[in-house]
DNA sequence: CCAAAAGTGTTAGTGATACACCCATGT
DNA sequence: ACATGGGTGTATCACTAACACTTTTGG
Protein backbone atom coordinates (compact mmCIF):
# COMPACT_ATOMS: atom_id res chain seq x y z
CA UNK A 1 0.00 0.00 0.00
CA UNK A 2 2.90 2.12 0.62
CA UNK A 3 3.94 3.24 -3.34
CA UNK A 4 7.16 4.81 -2.49
CA UNK A 5 5.46 7.61 -0.60
CA UNK A 6 7.83 9.52 1.49
CA UNK A 7 5.33 11.87 3.54
CA UNK A 8 5.04 12.07 6.88
CA UNK A 9 1.46 12.43 8.81
CA UNK A 10 1.15 14.69 11.93
CA UNK A 11 -1.22 16.56 13.92
CA UNK A 12 -1.27 19.93 15.25
CA UNK A 13 -3.48 20.94 18.34
CA UNK A 14 -4.76 24.58 18.81
CA UNK A 15 -6.13 24.80 21.91
CA UNK A 16 -7.80 28.41 23.42
CA UNK A 17 -9.15 29.31 26.76
CA UNK A 18 -10.25 32.70 27.69
CA UNK A 19 -7.87 33.13 31.52
CA UNK A 20 -8.49 36.90 33.16
CA UNK A 21 -10.78 38.56 30.05
CA UNK A 22 -7.89 37.27 27.58
CA UNK A 23 -8.14 34.85 24.63
CA UNK A 24 -5.12 32.66 24.57
CA UNK A 25 -3.44 29.78 23.20
CA UNK A 26 -1.46 26.91 24.33
CA UNK A 27 1.77 27.28 22.57
CA UNK A 28 5.42 25.31 22.89
CA UNK A 29 8.48 26.61 23.02
CA UNK A 30 10.44 24.73 20.88
CA UNK A 31 13.67 23.20 22.38
CA UNK A 32 15.39 22.50 19.27
CA UNK A 33 16.05 23.48 15.33
CA UNK A 34 14.04 23.94 12.89
CA UNK A 35 13.20 26.93 14.76
CA UNK A 36 14.85 26.75 18.24
CA UNK A 37 13.14 29.22 20.40
CA UNK A 38 10.11 29.83 18.72
CA UNK A 39 6.87 29.04 19.62
CA UNK A 40 5.00 26.33 18.09
CA UNK A 41 1.28 24.56 18.09
CA UNK A 42 1.61 20.82 20.41
CA UNK A 43 1.58 17.95 17.91
CA UNK A 44 3.51 15.22 16.62
CA UNK A 45 3.17 12.29 14.54
CA UNK A 46 0.35 10.28 14.03
CA UNK A 47 0.83 6.21 15.13
CA UNK A 48 -0.09 3.43 12.66
CA UNK A 49 -2.77 2.31 15.13
CA UNK A 50 -4.58 5.60 16.38
CA UNK A 51 -7.09 7.22 14.70
CA UNK A 52 -5.80 10.84 13.55
CA UNK A 53 -8.37 12.28 16.64
CA UNK A 54 -6.59 10.00 19.25
CA UNK A 55 -2.82 11.07 17.81
CA UNK A 56 -4.36 14.89 18.96
CA UNK A 57 -5.03 13.65 22.39
CA UNK A 58 -1.97 11.74 23.00
CA UNK A 59 -0.12 14.53 21.71
CA UNK A 60 -1.53 17.10 23.79
CA UNK A 61 -1.18 14.95 27.27
CA UNK A 62 2.25 14.08 26.29
CA UNK A 63 3.22 17.70 25.55
CA UNK A 64 1.16 19.44 27.58
CA UNK A 65 -0.64 17.45 29.64
CA UNK A 66 -3.59 18.39 28.82
CA UNK A 67 -6.27 15.43 28.55
CA UNK A 68 -10.13 15.19 28.61
CA UNK A 69 -10.75 18.03 26.42
CA UNK A 70 -12.95 18.92 23.74
CA UNK A 71 -11.24 18.47 19.91
CA UNK A 72 -13.03 19.44 16.66
CA UNK A 73 -11.31 18.50 13.44
CA UNK A 74 -10.29 21.79 11.28
CA UNK A 75 -8.56 20.74 8.09
CA UNK A 76 -5.37 19.36 6.67
CA UNK A 77 -2.19 21.36 5.78
CA UNK A 78 0.37 20.27 3.48
CA UNK A 79 2.20 22.60 1.29
CA UNK A 80 5.30 20.81 -0.07
CA UNK A 81 7.63 23.43 1.91
CA UNK A 82 6.00 23.80 5.16
CA UNK A 83 8.24 21.90 6.95
CA UNK A 84 11.90 22.24 6.27
CA UNK A 85 12.73 18.76 7.80
CA UNK A 86 11.15 16.90 4.95
CA UNK A 87 7.43 16.58 3.61
CA UNK A 88 4.95 16.86 6.32
CA UNK A 89 1.47 16.80 6.39
CA UNK A 90 -0.43 17.99 9.19
CA UNK A 91 -3.74 17.59 10.32
CA UNK A 92 -5.19 20.72 12.28
CA UNK A 93 -7.71 20.43 15.24
CA UNK A 94 -8.95 23.27 17.54
CA UNK A 95 -9.46 22.24 21.40
CA UNK A 96 -11.23 24.15 23.87
CA UNK A 97 -10.69 24.38 27.83
CA UNK A 98 -12.03 26.08 30.74
CA UNK A 99 -8.71 27.50 32.17
CA UNK A 100 -10.07 26.70 35.47
CA UNK A 101 -10.02 23.31 35.07
CA UNK A 102 -6.78 22.45 33.99
CA UNK A 103 -3.74 24.50 35.42
CA UNK A 104 -0.27 24.02 32.89
CA UNK A 105 2.34 22.94 35.61
CA UNK A 106 5.06 25.48 35.61
CA UNK A 107 7.54 23.77 34.04
CA UNK A 108 7.29 19.69 34.53
CA UNK A 109 8.24 18.96 31.40
CA UNK A 110 11.38 20.28 28.78
CA UNK A 111 8.80 21.34 26.17
CA UNK A 112 7.99 24.80 28.24
CA UNK A 113 3.43 24.42 27.29
CA UNK A 114 2.61 28.40 27.89
CA UNK A 115 -0.65 30.36 27.21
CA UNK A 116 -0.30 33.09 24.61
CA UNK A 117 -2.35 36.08 24.49
CA UNK A 118 -3.66 35.83 20.96
CA UNK A 119 -3.26 39.63 20.66
CA UNK A 120 0.37 39.56 21.69
CA UNK A 121 0.88 36.61 18.75
CA UNK A 122 4.38 36.79 17.60
CA UNK A 123 5.65 34.71 14.92
CA UNK A 124 5.35 30.96 14.96
CA UNK A 125 7.27 28.32 13.36
CA UNK A 126 6.30 26.30 10.06
CA UNK A 127 3.68 27.83 8.78
CA UNK A 128 1.52 27.99 12.15
CA UNK A 129 0.33 31.52 11.91
CA UNK A 130 -1.46 30.51 8.90
CA UNK A 131 -2.71 27.58 11.02
CA UNK A 132 -3.57 29.74 14.16
CA UNK A 133 -5.00 32.11 11.75
CA UNK A 134 -7.48 30.10 10.06
CA UNK A 135 -8.52 28.61 13.33
CA UNK A 136 -9.49 31.44 15.07
CA UNK A 137 -11.85 32.05 12.13
CA UNK A 138 -13.30 28.93 12.88
CA UNK A 139 -13.82 30.08 16.59
CA UNK A 140 -15.34 33.20 16.31
CA UNK A 141 -17.75 31.40 13.66
CA UNK A 142 -18.68 28.29 15.78
CA UNK A 143 -19.21 30.38 18.91
CA UNK A 144 -21.76 32.01 16.76
CA UNK A 145 -23.75 29.20 15.51
CA UNK A 146 -22.86 26.26 17.68
CA UNK A 147 -23.22 26.16 21.42
CA UNK A 148 -19.38 25.26 21.37
CA UNK A 149 -18.91 28.02 24.26
CA UNK A 150 -20.14 25.41 26.77
CA UNK A 151 -16.36 23.90 26.25
CA UNK A 152 -14.89 26.77 27.79
CA UNK A 153 -16.71 27.46 30.60
CA UNK A 154 -17.65 25.18 34.23
CA UNK A 155 -20.71 23.35 34.63
CA UNK A 156 -22.63 26.00 36.05
CA UNK A 157 -21.92 29.74 35.35
CA UNK A 158 -23.94 33.43 35.31
CA UNK A 159 -24.85 34.73 32.59
CA UNK A 160 -22.10 37.81 32.85
CA UNK A 161 -19.70 35.15 33.03
CA UNK A 162 -21.16 33.89 29.31
CA UNK A 163 -21.25 37.29 27.88
CA UNK A 164 -17.69 37.89 29.32
CA UNK A 165 -16.27 35.13 26.96
CA UNK A 166 -18.06 35.49 24.07
CA UNK A 167 -16.86 39.21 24.34
CA UNK A 168 -13.50 38.25 24.37
CA UNK A 169 -13.49 35.49 21.71
CA UNK A 170 -15.41 37.93 19.29
CA UNK A 171 -13.21 41.38 20.51
CA UNK A 172 -16.23 43.06 20.72
CA UNK A 173 -18.90 44.17 23.60
CA UNK A 174 -22.39 43.43 23.48
CA UNK A 175 -25.37 44.87 24.85
CA UNK A 176 -26.09 42.83 28.12
CA UNK A 177 -30.20 43.05 27.42
CA UNK A 178 -30.02 42.07 24.28
CA UNK A 179 -27.93 39.11 24.23
CA UNK A 180 -29.58 37.44 27.36
CA UNK A 181 -32.72 38.25 25.14
CA UNK A 182 -31.16 36.29 22.44
CA UNK A 183 -29.94 33.19 24.24
CA UNK A 184 -33.29 32.61 26.17
CA UNK A 185 -34.78 32.41 22.48
CA UNK A 186 -32.44 29.57 21.64
CA UNK A 187 -33.16 28.24 24.95
CA UNK A 188 -30.04 26.56 25.64
CA UNK A 189 -29.71 26.82 29.24
CA UNK A 190 -30.72 25.14 31.92
CA UNK A 191 -31.54 27.36 34.79
CA UNK A 192 -30.78 26.78 38.35
CA UNK A 193 -31.90 28.24 41.81
CA UNK A 194 -28.82 28.60 43.05
CA UNK A 195 -26.85 31.90 42.99
CA UNK A 196 -23.20 32.62 43.03
CA UNK A 197 -22.38 35.34 45.57
CA UNK A 198 -19.01 36.84 44.73
CA UNK A 199 -18.25 40.57 45.74
CA UNK A 200 -19.53 43.08 47.19
CA UNK A 201 -22.78 43.03 44.75
CA UNK A 202 -26.48 41.17 44.09
CA UNK A 203 -25.68 37.40 43.66
CA UNK A 204 -26.07 36.00 39.88
CA UNK A 205 -28.33 32.96 39.15
CA UNK A 206 -26.51 30.52 37.79
CA UNK A 207 -27.34 28.68 34.33
CA UNK A 208 -25.84 25.39 32.82
CA UNK A 209 -26.12 24.41 29.20
CA UNK A 210 -28.44 21.68 28.46
CA UNK A 211 -26.50 20.43 25.70
CA UNK A 212 -22.76 20.08 26.73
CA UNK A 213 -22.12 17.71 23.60
CA UNK A 214 -21.25 20.35 20.65
CA UNK A 215 -23.99 21.19 18.60
CA UNK A 216 -25.25 23.52 16.30
CA UNK A 217 -27.85 26.41 17.03
CA UNK A 218 -30.06 26.53 14.07
CA UNK A 219 -30.65 23.84 11.20
CA UNK A 220 -30.23 26.66 8.85
CA UNK A 221 -27.75 29.21 8.10
CA UNK A 222 -29.43 31.75 5.74
CA UNK A 223 -27.48 34.98 4.75
CA UNK A 224 -28.40 35.18 1.34
CA UNK A 225 -31.97 33.34 1.31
CA UNK B 1 11.28 11.90 9.28
CA UNK B 2 9.90 9.24 8.43
CA UNK B 3 9.90 7.69 12.15
CA UNK B 4 8.51 4.09 10.90
CA UNK B 5 5.02 5.49 9.86
CA UNK B 6 3.05 3.30 7.66
CA UNK B 7 0.37 5.71 6.83
CA UNK B 8 -0.25 6.31 3.15
CA UNK B 9 -1.61 10.39 2.36
CA UNK B 10 -4.51 10.13 -0.10
CA UNK B 11 -6.70 13.30 -1.52
CA UNK B 12 -10.49 12.71 -2.85
CA UNK B 13 -12.47 15.17 -4.79
CA UNK B 14 -16.47 15.79 -4.47
CA UNK B 15 -17.19 17.32 -7.69
CA UNK B 16 -20.03 18.58 -7.78
CA UNK B 17 -22.50 20.36 -10.30
CA UNK B 18 -25.99 20.79 -11.48
CA UNK B 19 -27.33 19.64 -14.45
CA UNK B 20 -30.87 19.66 -15.97
CA UNK B 21 -32.35 20.77 -12.61
CA UNK B 22 -30.39 17.75 -10.26
CA UNK B 23 -27.51 18.23 -8.18
CA UNK B 24 -25.09 15.69 -9.25
CA UNK B 25 -21.85 14.01 -7.88
CA UNK B 26 -18.92 12.05 -10.41
CA UNK B 27 -18.08 9.23 -9.45
CA UNK B 28 -16.06 6.33 -10.45
CA UNK B 29 -16.98 3.18 -10.77
CA UNK B 30 -14.10 1.03 -9.24
CA UNK B 31 -12.97 -1.80 -11.55
CA UNK B 32 -11.04 -4.18 -8.97
CA UNK B 33 -11.16 -4.83 -4.92
CA UNK B 34 -11.83 -3.52 -2.78
CA UNK B 35 -15.52 -2.62 -3.42
CA UNK B 36 -15.14 -3.61 -6.88
CA UNK B 37 -18.20 -2.62 -8.99
CA UNK B 38 -19.14 0.14 -6.09
CA UNK B 39 -18.85 4.01 -6.93
CA UNK B 40 -16.63 5.95 -4.92
CA UNK B 41 -15.26 9.35 -5.34
CA UNK B 42 -12.48 9.72 -7.71
CA UNK B 43 -9.22 10.37 -5.88
CA UNK B 44 -5.66 8.71 -5.22
CA UNK B 45 -2.22 9.06 -3.58
CA UNK B 46 -0.24 12.40 -3.16
CA UNK B 47 2.90 12.01 -4.73
CA UNK B 48 6.43 13.18 -2.54
CA UNK B 49 6.73 16.85 -4.48
CA UNK B 50 3.48 18.38 -5.20
CA UNK B 51 0.71 19.78 -3.03
CA UNK B 52 -2.39 18.51 -1.71
CA UNK B 53 -4.18 20.78 -4.24
CA UNK B 54 -1.97 19.23 -6.73
CA UNK B 55 -2.30 16.11 -6.34
CA UNK B 56 -6.20 16.90 -6.25
CA UNK B 57 -6.21 18.28 -9.46
CA UNK B 58 -3.78 16.08 -10.86
CA UNK B 59 -6.40 13.01 -9.85
CA UNK B 60 -8.95 14.48 -11.64
CA UNK B 61 -7.65 15.37 -14.56
CA UNK B 62 -6.07 11.44 -14.82
CA UNK B 63 -9.54 9.93 -13.99
CA UNK B 64 -12.16 11.88 -15.23
CA UNK B 65 -9.78 14.18 -17.72
CA UNK B 66 -11.64 17.20 -15.66
CA UNK B 67 -9.42 19.94 -15.30
CA UNK B 68 -9.10 23.46 -14.06
CA UNK B 69 -11.73 23.73 -11.81
CA UNK B 70 -12.50 25.16 -8.69
CA UNK B 71 -11.40 23.38 -5.48
CA UNK B 72 -11.95 23.84 -2.03
CA UNK B 73 -10.17 21.68 0.59
CA UNK B 74 -12.70 20.40 3.55
CA UNK B 75 -11.14 18.06 5.75
CA UNK B 76 -9.10 15.26 6.01
CA UNK B 77 -10.51 11.51 6.77
CA UNK B 78 -8.66 9.25 9.19
CA UNK B 79 -9.83 6.78 10.67
CA UNK B 80 -7.97 3.50 11.28
CA UNK B 81 -10.01 1.08 9.59
CA UNK B 82 -11.32 3.45 6.60
CA UNK B 83 -9.68 1.57 3.92
CA UNK B 84 -9.23 -2.34 4.19
CA UNK B 85 -5.84 -2.24 2.02
CA UNK B 86 -4.23 -0.34 4.95
CA UNK B 87 -3.95 2.80 6.57
CA UNK B 88 -4.52 5.90 4.59
CA UNK B 89 -5.73 9.01 5.66
CA UNK B 90 -7.30 11.04 2.82
CA UNK B 91 -7.84 14.89 2.34
CA UNK B 92 -11.05 16.06 1.13
CA UNK B 93 -11.66 18.34 -2.00
CA UNK B 94 -14.86 19.66 -2.73
CA UNK B 95 -15.17 21.01 -6.64
CA UNK B 96 -17.41 22.93 -8.53
CA UNK B 97 -17.77 22.83 -12.35
CA UNK B 98 -20.31 24.24 -15.27
CA UNK B 99 -21.72 21.16 -16.27
CA UNK B 100 -22.04 23.21 -19.79
CA UNK B 101 -18.23 23.55 -19.56
CA UNK B 102 -17.22 20.27 -19.39
CA UNK B 103 -18.75 17.44 -21.08
CA UNK B 104 -17.83 13.71 -19.82
CA UNK B 105 -16.27 11.58 -22.54
CA UNK B 106 -18.52 9.00 -22.41
CA UNK B 107 -15.95 5.68 -22.06
CA UNK B 108 -12.62 6.96 -22.70
CA UNK B 109 -11.11 5.66 -20.24
CA UNK B 110 -11.52 2.53 -18.22
CA UNK B 111 -12.53 4.10 -14.89
CA UNK B 112 -16.06 5.01 -15.68
CA UNK B 113 -16.59 8.52 -14.30
CA UNK B 114 -20.26 8.97 -13.88
CA UNK B 115 -22.43 12.07 -12.99
CA UNK B 116 -24.71 10.59 -10.48
CA UNK B 117 -27.63 12.14 -9.00
CA UNK B 118 -27.51 13.35 -5.23
CA UNK B 119 -30.74 12.22 -4.63
CA UNK B 120 -30.60 8.79 -5.83
CA UNK B 121 -27.11 7.81 -3.93
CA UNK B 122 -26.34 4.31 -3.50
CA UNK B 123 -24.01 3.11 -0.63
CA UNK B 124 -20.56 3.69 -1.90
CA UNK B 125 -16.82 2.74 -1.19
CA UNK B 126 -15.04 3.00 1.73
CA UNK B 127 -16.27 5.88 4.07
CA UNK B 128 -17.32 8.01 1.00
CA UNK B 129 -20.61 8.31 2.04
CA UNK B 130 -19.97 9.70 5.01
CA UNK B 131 -17.66 12.27 3.22
CA UNK B 132 -20.48 12.88 0.57
CA UNK B 133 -22.49 14.11 3.27
CA UNK B 134 -20.22 16.48 4.77
CA UNK B 135 -19.42 17.80 1.41
CA UNK B 136 -23.09 18.66 1.16
CA UNK B 137 -23.56 20.47 3.81
CA UNK B 138 -20.63 22.44 3.63
CA UNK B 139 -21.48 23.49 -0.14
CA UNK B 140 -25.17 24.28 1.21
CA UNK B 141 -23.83 25.85 3.59
CA UNK B 142 -20.95 27.74 1.13
CA UNK B 143 -23.98 28.89 -1.49
CA UNK B 144 -25.52 30.76 1.08
CA UNK B 145 -22.75 32.87 2.61
CA UNK B 146 -20.10 33.13 -0.56
CA UNK B 147 -20.27 33.74 -4.08
CA UNK B 148 -19.71 30.02 -5.04
CA UNK B 149 -22.41 29.97 -6.81
CA UNK B 150 -20.31 31.53 -9.60
CA UNK B 151 -18.08 28.49 -10.26
CA UNK B 152 -21.34 26.52 -11.28
CA UNK B 153 -22.44 29.08 -14.14
CA UNK B 154 -21.12 30.00 -17.14
CA UNK B 155 -19.83 33.75 -17.48
CA UNK B 156 -22.60 35.16 -18.37
CA UNK B 157 -26.33 33.92 -17.24
CA UNK B 158 -29.88 34.94 -16.20
CA UNK B 159 -30.97 35.45 -13.00
CA UNK B 160 -33.51 32.95 -13.40
CA UNK B 161 -30.70 30.14 -14.74
CA UNK B 162 -28.82 31.78 -10.65
CA UNK B 163 -32.00 30.94 -8.90
CA UNK B 164 -32.24 27.41 -10.05
CA UNK B 165 -28.90 26.90 -9.32
CA UNK B 166 -29.74 28.07 -5.83
CA UNK B 167 -32.59 25.68 -5.82
CA UNK B 168 -31.15 22.84 -7.07
CA UNK B 169 -28.14 23.33 -4.26
CA UNK B 170 -30.56 23.85 -1.39
CA UNK B 171 -33.36 21.43 -2.09
CA UNK B 172 -36.36 24.43 -1.92
CA UNK B 173 -38.06 26.71 -4.01
CA UNK B 174 -37.36 30.59 -3.99
CA UNK B 175 -39.65 33.44 -4.45
CA UNK B 176 -38.75 35.34 -7.76
CA UNK B 177 -38.66 38.79 -6.22
CA UNK B 178 -37.22 37.94 -2.67
CA UNK B 179 -34.36 36.27 -4.39
CA UNK B 180 -33.56 39.32 -6.72
CA UNK B 181 -34.21 42.05 -4.10
CA UNK B 182 -31.29 40.44 -2.23
CA UNK B 183 -29.19 39.23 -4.87
CA UNK B 184 -29.52 42.97 -5.56
CA UNK B 185 -28.25 44.07 -1.92
CA UNK B 186 -25.19 42.24 -2.22
CA UNK B 187 -24.27 43.78 -4.89
CA UNK B 188 -21.99 40.79 -6.23
CA UNK B 189 -23.68 41.01 -10.20
CA UNK B 190 -22.45 43.06 -12.71
CA UNK B 191 -25.78 43.40 -15.29
CA UNK B 192 -25.07 43.69 -19.10
CA UNK B 193 -27.00 45.28 -21.76
CA UNK B 194 -27.21 41.88 -23.92
CA UNK B 195 -30.36 39.25 -23.43
CA UNK B 196 -30.59 36.00 -23.94
CA UNK B 197 -33.28 34.76 -26.25
CA UNK B 198 -34.15 31.81 -26.21
CA UNK B 199 -37.94 29.79 -26.81
CA UNK B 200 -41.17 31.68 -27.54
CA UNK B 201 -40.86 34.49 -24.35
CA UNK B 202 -39.67 37.97 -23.24
CA UNK B 203 -35.60 37.56 -23.35
CA UNK B 204 -33.54 37.77 -20.13
CA UNK B 205 -31.22 40.38 -19.47
CA UNK B 206 -27.21 38.54 -18.49
CA UNK B 207 -25.44 39.20 -15.64
CA UNK B 208 -22.08 37.97 -14.11
CA UNK B 209 -20.60 37.90 -10.90
CA UNK B 210 -18.08 41.00 -10.31
CA UNK B 211 -15.79 38.43 -8.52
CA UNK B 212 -16.04 35.12 -10.13
CA UNK B 213 -12.99 34.32 -7.14
CA UNK B 214 -14.15 32.73 -4.03
CA UNK B 215 -14.61 35.41 -1.49
CA UNK B 216 -16.96 35.74 1.49
CA UNK B 217 -20.57 37.66 0.93
CA UNK B 218 -20.59 39.03 4.72
CA UNK B 219 -18.21 39.69 7.14
CA UNK B 220 -20.13 38.95 9.76
CA UNK B 221 -21.85 36.10 10.10
CA UNK B 222 -24.33 36.81 12.85
CA UNK B 223 -26.65 33.87 14.20
CA UNK B 224 -26.22 34.21 18.11
CA UNK B 225 -25.24 37.79 18.05
C1' DC C 1 -25.13 54.69 52.56
C1' DC C 2 -22.00 53.68 48.96
C1' DA C 3 -20.01 50.83 45.39
C1' DA C 4 -20.55 47.18 42.19
C1' DA C 5 -22.52 43.98 39.28
C1' DA C 6 -27.33 41.74 38.42
C1' DG C 7 -31.44 42.07 36.40
C1' DT C 8 -35.22 43.84 33.45
C1' DG C 9 -38.83 46.39 28.69
C1' DT C 10 -39.85 49.47 25.19
C1' DT C 11 -39.27 51.76 20.88
C1' DA C 12 -37.59 52.54 16.32
C1' DG C 13 -35.59 50.78 12.45
C1' DT C 14 -34.24 47.34 9.35
C1' DG C 15 -34.70 43.24 6.95
C1' DA C 16 -37.73 39.08 5.75
C1' DT C 17 -41.85 37.20 3.79
C1' DA C 18 -45.91 36.85 1.21
C1' DC C 19 -48.14 37.87 -2.77
C1' DA C 20 -50.18 39.07 -8.44
C1' DC C 21 -49.93 41.26 -12.55
C1' DC C 22 -47.95 43.16 -16.94
C1' DC C 23 -44.10 42.56 -20.55
C1' DA C 24 -41.62 40.87 -24.62
C1' DT C 25 -41.02 37.35 -27.55
C1' DG C 26 -41.88 33.10 -30.95
C1' DT C 27 -45.16 30.42 -33.05
C1' DA D 1 -53.88 35.55 -30.11
C1' DC D 2 -51.79 32.60 -27.07
C1' DA D 3 -48.25 30.39 -24.48
C1' DT D 4 -44.00 31.03 -22.08
C1' DG D 5 -40.87 32.66 -18.95
C1' DG D 6 -39.08 37.72 -17.65
C1' DG D 7 -39.62 41.37 -14.86
C1' DT D 8 -41.45 44.43 -11.11
C1' DG D 9 -43.66 46.83 -5.82
C1' DT D 10 -46.05 46.94 -1.55
C1' DA D 11 -47.75 45.72 2.97
C1' DT D 12 -47.12 43.03 6.98
C1' DC D 13 -44.42 40.77 10.16
C1' DA D 14 -40.35 39.48 12.75
C1' DC D 15 -36.04 40.41 14.33
C1' DT D 16 -32.28 43.60 15.53
C1' DA D 17 -30.40 47.55 17.88
C1' DA D 18 -30.33 51.18 20.97
C1' DC D 19 -31.03 52.64 25.38
C1' DA D 20 -31.44 53.59 31.59
C1' DC D 21 -32.97 52.52 35.77
C1' DT D 22 -33.89 49.48 39.91
C1' DT D 23 -32.24 45.52 42.82
C1' DT D 24 -29.34 43.02 45.91
C1' DT D 25 -25.48 42.36 48.17
C1' DG D 26 -20.82 43.41 51.01
C1' DG D 27 -18.18 46.64 53.13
Amino acid sequence: MVKNQHISLAVDIVVFTVMNGFLKVLLIRRGVEPFKGKYALPGGFVRDDESLEEAALRELSEETNVKNIFIKKLSAYGDVNRDPRGRIVSVVFIALIDSERFKLKASTDAMHAEWVNINAMKSLAFDHNTILNDSLDELKLDVQTTNIAAQMLPDKFTLSELQKLYETILGSELDKRNFRKRIKTFNILKPFNESKMEGAHRPAQLFSFREKKFSSLKDRVSILL
